[in-house]
DNA sequence: CTGAAAGCGCTTACAG
DNA sequence: CTGAAAGCGCTTACAG
């Protein structure tokens, strides 16, 4: 019997499984780090977090222990840990032409970048157009993957909100969002005030007969620029022609659309104040087509200052908004809602910038 | 003594403290969805993941404590549970004006994303330009992140390249990466051939005196282009000028620039073979203001078939490679990779398209 | 079909 | 200054 015993025994210092693991050969923990600094893994990660409290000694052995064994930290058993993921999502809803072409949005995504960097955070951009795209990217922000989430051009509609902001993920909008102004911050240019300033200008030039194309209406800066238009005329005692507004969604094509649809609504227009330079560039080679010179007939005004605009033939006025203002304040908030403060609205001023196409 | 014990026990009943967490609400958890549904988290976990072996009612009762929790899953835990993040970077290492302009890096995003959501992968774009960016950038794919990296016009003394490679992330590029090629897989355009079969075309045509606008030389595509162009020549005996060859980057004013070099070193050139449509768009007004006629005086070729070709005046004759192929290629690619498969290279063929720029 | 338990790799009070 | 231990919220064999 104790014969047995023992030969019971035998087998189980002979292990038939082989004893490395998967192919991928596994990534040094804290804990391998920690046997070869010849430290407790506490120590290590004191290390690793820059905190207080650990001897110069320590310090290196951990160091180069780190080195040695290619340690990488497991940013996911990080995050668990802290309930921080230390990333940022930009998020992008619009169809992803429309943004690429923007050169707003190129500034923009610039300036966010490096205000993030600023802070240590990563920035991670998404772009959610189709349905499942959709799902699948308010799944991974509500999952905690990020910390917050900046949003770009947010439409009203759009269901994504309402899962985010249910999902209480801290969110900052670049604009106001329509609806959403009590549980959605934002940073956003002074857009009423700005196209205000724009059609006063073509006002004081002695036009009349100012015609709009303007931005969605769904969109807050669709809005408020069309209220711009409309506050000026009033001020002014000019009437507002409905045939004198025309819709567009910020892209060329739809400034193009627009302005044929005006010449033939309302052939008698001396100025056209369209909501973005995109739009107001289209109007150019319509204008030029139908016969109409620009400023000589027909004044025209954009809005974004983009790159775009100095460059038209003729240079376009504009209305200038600082983006680099707006993409700093837009970080600087998400991170207070992140920390636990409640939602802001920012409104940053404009500027008029006038060119040839309606010179001062 | 007895009335104080009373006395000191009462408090407890009213507590000093308020009982619910920090401001932000404790998310729910997968325990207490179990509590709500009456089973064991281990069978939320089954329900969550769609496994076999769950009771029907168990299914029910879990949905609707799920929706009556509002409960979300905590990504960070699953991924350090699974090992895995269910997502992938989309990693660009090009100034990013550079890409946005691009129309082919849009195509290729689309295609990507399409291919990535068919397989139940998130999308995460990073762009690294600056030096803090990139070391942020590395940490964040290093530590696990996610899964795995599509890199987008790599340059080979990229130090980025390294330390993912020996952070062992599995990567597939678009288009060979010089000095990787054992290491990192890629997908890429038959280059070479491409560029060959427009040189013939041109060669077939007359042309004799054929000058190149290259792609940066530390790029796959740039080296093999110029290579198309160079075998093309030897093939038919054609020498090889330096002085019909300038070096571009890509983008449009690099274009302009060569343009201006070459019918300055070169004047005698009959045609231009640009490794990229936005360089070969560029020679265009450049040869008008040379007063070179196209195709009459000096044929242009271009590389890309990219949304503008087919715009420009006159239209541009171009090398077409199939973007959606290679988005698609790439993504199957990696989920390869990703699952310890060997690093391969894929080579699709491309096809010319004889535009005004030079006809058939 | 279901539950108890171990484990993923960290961070962070808590005692020394 | 440092270590042992608990805990972050999941998944997944392992027993029933």
């Amino acid at each position: 019997m104790t014969t047995q015993r023992g030969r019971e025994v035998a087998p189980t210092m002979i292990p038939a499984v082989p004893t490395s693991p998967a192919p991928g050969r596994k990534r040094p923990t804290i804990r391998d780090v920690a046997r070869e600094a010849g430290v407790s893994y506490a120590t290590v990660s004191r290390v690793l977090n820059g905190r207080e409290w650990v001897s110069p000694e320590a310090v290196r052995a951990v160091r180069e222990a780190i080195t040695r064994t290619g340690y990488t930290a497991n940013q996911h058993a990080r995050s668990l840990a802290t309930g921080r993921s230390g990333s940022i999502a930009f998020l992008l809803t619009e169809p992803q032409h429309l943004l690429f072409e923007d050169p707003n949005f190129s500034v923009l995504l610039r300036g966010v970048a490096q205000a993030l960097s600023d802070r240590e955070l990563t920035l991670i951009l998404m772009i959610a157009s189709t349905p499942e795209e959709r799902n699948r990217t308010v799944a991974y922000l509500a999952g905690g993957h990020v910390d917050g989430v900046l949003l770009v051009s947010p439409h009203s509609g759009d269901p994504l909100l309402s899962h985010l902001v249910s999902a209480e993920v801290p969110i900052v909008a670049c604009g106001r969002v329509l609806g959403y102004e009590q549980q959605i911050s934002s940073v956003a240019a002074d857009d009423r005030a700005g196209a205000r300033s724009a059609v006063e200008h073509l006002i004081a030039a002695g036009c009349r007969r100012i015609a709009t194309i303007t931005g969605p209406q769904d969109t807050a800066g669709g809005v408020d620029r069309l209220h711009g238009y409309t506050d000026a005329l009033t001020a002014h005692g000019l009437p507002v022609e409905p045939a004198r507004i025309v819709h567009g969604d910020w892209g060329r094509p739809s400034g193009a659309a627009g302005m044929r649809v005006l010449l033939e609504r309302a052939p008698d227009l001396d100025a056209v104040f369209a909501a973005s330079d995109a739009m107001a560039a289209a109007t150019l080679p319509v204008l030029r087509e139908a016969g109409r010179e620009v400023p000589g007939d027909v004044r025209v005004v954009g809005f974004d200052d983009s790159g775009l605009a100095a460059t038209l033939d003729p240079p376009l006025s504009t209305v200038r908004h600082p983006l680099d203002r707006i993409s700093e304040e837009m970080v600087r908030l998400l991170t207070d809602v992140i920390a636990g403060r409640t939602p802001l609205s920012i409104t940053v001023p404009t500027s008029l910038v006038l060119r040839d196409s309606s010179p001062a």
